[in-house]
DNA sequence: AAAACAAACTGAACCGTTACGGTCCCTCTA
DNA sequence: TAGAGGGACCGTAACGGTTCAGTTTGTTTT
């Protein structure tokens, strides 16, 4: 019992419908809307479809028609793969799966390089909206969907005119991350963070590379640490910040490790993603440093190694941030204005910090 | 400078090319054949396009129109979460997202859940392609995606009448990996498997559920298994066997559990994934058992955690797999008959496995 | 028996685009 | 200056459906 052989020239519903000799109305109606047509003379069409190898009405053809493709589109600033290899996006694409499934619709991954600035693929595809994850706010791509007209969901970006958006407070975590550090007595911190912008820059950052920065979530990390800082007295315009381009543990490795041979002084290292922080923990180890008792290293995100290595970190909900984005923007009740969500974090404090070695410990001193 | 407003009538190539006096295939040319109008009119018609907030060609009548969607279609049997919340999923899907991505296509993940059997799903999905990922052979999403007129890449799938297929060879990997264990002198071993029908049935499996199961990569295995004991002299209809449905480490712990209470004697645990050989770990801890001292625990696949747990297991190349099956899909030479694709697999001898305590080692005996 | 209504089916318009095979006209050559 | 050649643009016909406003036929209501 094989397949049918594959015609030359597949059946379409006009030429189902002229071998049944009735209209092509019908012959659609047969498939989308029963009731409207005799149940022997549907079972007559279904059978002569199967006999003529007839799938079912061509699902592009109908989206033209109807105005719905039956997918939302997701952009990544990544290479497509990025979406799959780094946990924090894994876990935000489960949710955006989760609550596409659950509309039913499917999730079609754009294929945007951020290397070849071919914003065709955008344009492509067919989707009835975006979701656009963690993109630098100068990204040709992002200016692609937002000039697609169909509604598009922002995470983790700043507030656009006209555009959804959910995310978190990364002001108000970064603070409380800050403080528990400074809390700590810790002085003399480096911090570690991922790409800035578009262009590769791995190492120290100045000032005004932090200001510029277009990815937001990053520079909102950023200003946050400076502003906490600041106000426990630290200067931050000495505090060493290492920027990395990509987003892996080797990477965190090699940039605690660049920040830890300028700045032999540094007690803490707070990094803006766990990943960071997890190559950092495995750079303190490579060193022979004792975590926390002479270094403490902080993430950011709460993924599931995080919890492992027991790092401190801001656990963020980042299942719930697909889940809110999908529903989002699969919700259509055409609202009024754009509707922003924003989502609840948590301090975790684990076993990766601790007062310096070199603090002035009042309740232990004379 | 905020978006344009949203105007009523979008406006279309041909509204565009009235605008402009000019006709529509010069519009479209524009966009698709710079070559094949001067540089001036496609300025103009770019510049028009822009006042008139026109976004482009619609990618869908687009597709209509070259039959062409410019995505890959990727159908699993589970929830579509699942795809990013199991980590051999994440790694074949991380190389399916990189095969696609040279192809500059789109990856679509169509919401097939295994619970309501809609396949309409399937049929709505406007893909140039399928890849079938781990579907159980009597799956009614499976029958749809081979009823649509494009072509088809199944993994891990007994082979198809003209569909290309992309697997390893389980049979050789599981006979490496049972007589490596029974190498060690186990004879008294238990078998933790996953679902091997759509049908739940957590428990102890019986011979003829083995053999009319509908999980092809599962039954392989098992059956591989039955062989190899078998040869070794150990009675296979003897030989426990644990199905879970789902799929994740908590289970693997409640069947490992559900295995030792029944069977204390057995001394080597053989799972056919990774994901239930970390439960199977977890639980032996539990219980107090030394591994590999007192309990000889295998998986399958090659994930991350083994490699982190030291796990004896078969590793096999997920993620080339995945990006084999992209690039099987989108080249589309047509090829004359449909096409196999054999990757190889290997055995990783981890710190789980060892002789069994009450094994009579001759070496060591009188 | 006429009017009213419902069920079953149809015709034509429309969705927005690209493929194909032209036509037009200007320039270059002999 | 006729003819060839080619760049620039166009008209028409799909692509495969869905939708809506009918039309026909048969049944019920009054």
């Amino acid at each position: 019992m094989g397949r049918s052989i594959h015609v030359r020239r597949p059946a379409t519903l006009a030429s189902l419908a002229a071998e049944l000799g009735v209209s092509r109305t019908t012959v659609s109606n047969a498939y989308n809307r029963p009731d409207q047509l005799s149940p022997e003379l549907r079972e007559r069409v279904l059978q002569t479809a199967e006999r003529l190898g007839y799938p079912g009405p061509d699902p592009v053809a109908r989206s033209l028609r109807t105005r719905k493709a039956g997918a939302a589109g997701l952009l990544l600033t990544e290479n497509l793969s990025y979406a799959f290899s780094d946990p924090g996006a894994v876990n935000f694409l489960e949710g955006l799966a989760l609550g596409c499934e659950d509309a039913g619709v499917g999730l079609h991954l754009v294929p945007a390089s951020p290397l070849r600035e071919d914003v065709a693929a955008v344009h492509r595809a067919g989707v009835d909206g975006f979701v656009v994850y963690s993109v630098p706010d100068d990204d040709p791509h992002l200016a692609a969907v937002l000039s697609r007209p169909v509604p598009a969901v922002v995470c983790d970006q700043p507030k656009l005119d006209d555009v959804d958006r959910v995310g978190i407070d990364d002001e108000v975590a970064t603070t409380k991350l800050a403080e528990h550090v400074l809390g700590l007595g810790h002085r003399h911190i480096g911090v570690l963070c991922m790409r800035l912008g578009r262009e590769r820059n791995d190492g120290f950052v100045r000032i005004d590379r932090q200001n510029s920065a277009h990815y937001h979530v990053q520079q909102r990390r950023l200003t946050a640490l400076a502003k906490a800082f600041s106000a426990a007295g630290v200067d931050w315009s000495k505090v060493p910040v290492v920027e990395r381009f990509e987003h892996s543990s080797a990477q965190g490795e090699s940039a605690a490790a660049q920040l830890l041979d300028a700045y032999p002084d540094v007690t803490a290292l707070v990094c803006t993603s766990d990943i960071l922080a997890v190559g950092a923990l495995q750079e303190a180890k490579r060193r022979g440093l004792r975590v926390p008792i002479d270094l403490t290293v902080t993430g950011f995100d709460g993924i599931a190694d995080a919890d492992r290595v027991e790092l401190t970190t801001v656990r963020q909900p980042l299942k719930e941030k697909g889940r809110a984005a999908a529903e989002l923007l699969l919700s259509s009740a055409d609202r009024t204005g754009p509707k922003l969500i924003t989502l609840d974090t948590e301090l975790v404090i684990g076993a990766t910090s601790g007062p310096p070695r070199t603090a002035e410990q009042p309740w232990f001193g004379p």
